[in-house]
DNA sequence: ATTGATGCAAAAAATTTGCATCTGG
DNA sequence: CCAGATGCAAATTTTTTGCATCAAT
């Protein structure tokens, strides 16, 4: 796992040079943060991520937004938005695409992926003149865990409604 | 159209009335502004719309907010997360589902319906334990009219990026 | 009358930007 | 050395809230 780590940040330092970017100490730290979690994170969950490993970092939220623009623009990691409040983002290189079923209740959001619905996402995009680029399919729900009183992540979280 | 509108409004005051809410001045002028269109609008943009329409209204962007997220939880309006700038809303009282299709050069939005991808939507809400409440596909890409310059969705906003 | 709704201003929350300073190439 | 990156603070943008007042029931 550190492997994939180090191979993943590879890339992106790859791709920086390859850009023109620079390669920094705090986006040495972005990057390996935003890479070694496999969760979802905010610009400000991952800032605190960096402190934990490494507490005497400089590293600033501002450095951190522009760094996940940059991120982004590469495909390294996807932005989500999940409608109350910030962005969340997750690393998607070398991962296949999924959807997301977020729990409206609790904010748990599992992940899946189904090639019909990729192939019939195409279709949409081609029969409107659209050529491709991304696309989100979030699903929102009550996750039956929660009424079962059975959800882990609802006692993690606590949120009411 | 004008009929229509009547029918989504007295049915917006039904509900209204049935959960023991009150039928305002400036929530009918809100709720006539969103079913009057049939764009997508921001709570910025109803509240110009609505002072179009009437230039002596005296409602306040807080009472449009306000309204508005009544009217989603009513089901009336689905908000829609665009990614740039403020969430967008669309009545949806009496219109089928319908997902997105979302150009990011000109901001155009394109809405279709496949009845597989609902069933497929279905399902893995289902597959994943949840109580599928709504779900939101939106398909990011460059439509081939502005590629080949003739669409007139950009010249009317002329955004860059 | 009572309780909920509104306008207004101010707060909050999330993100972006200007700028002097630092630093990688 | 020099363009680009960073920290920091301040500005923006979008949405929410507190509160005195107003109006629907």
């Amino acid at each position: 796992m550190e492997e994939r780590i180090r191979n993943e940040t590879e890339a992106v330092k790859a791709h920086f040079r390859e850009v023109g970017l620079r390669w920094t100490r705090p986006r040495q730290e972005i990057v390996d943060a935003a890479f070694g979690t496999h969760e979802h994170f905010s610009a400000e969950d991952l800032l605190h991520m960096i402190r934990a490993r490494n507490p005497e970092t400089g590293v600033h939220l501002a450095t951190v937004y522009r760094t996940l623009q940059v991120l982004e623009e590469g495909d390294f990691i996807e932005g989500l938005d999940v409608g109350k409040g910030s962005r969340l983002f997750e690393h998607t290189f070398g991962h296949e695409h999924h959807d997301h079923i977020i729990c409206e209740d609790c904010g748990r959001i599992c992940e899946f992926h189904d090639e019909n619905m990729e192939s019939l996402k195409d279709r949409a995009a081609q029969d409107f003149g659209f050529t491709m680029k991304r696309h989100s399919l979030r699903i929102y729900g009550a996750c039956n865990d929660l009424a079962a009183g059975a959800c882990e992540h609802f006692a993690r979280r606590g949120r009411s409604s």
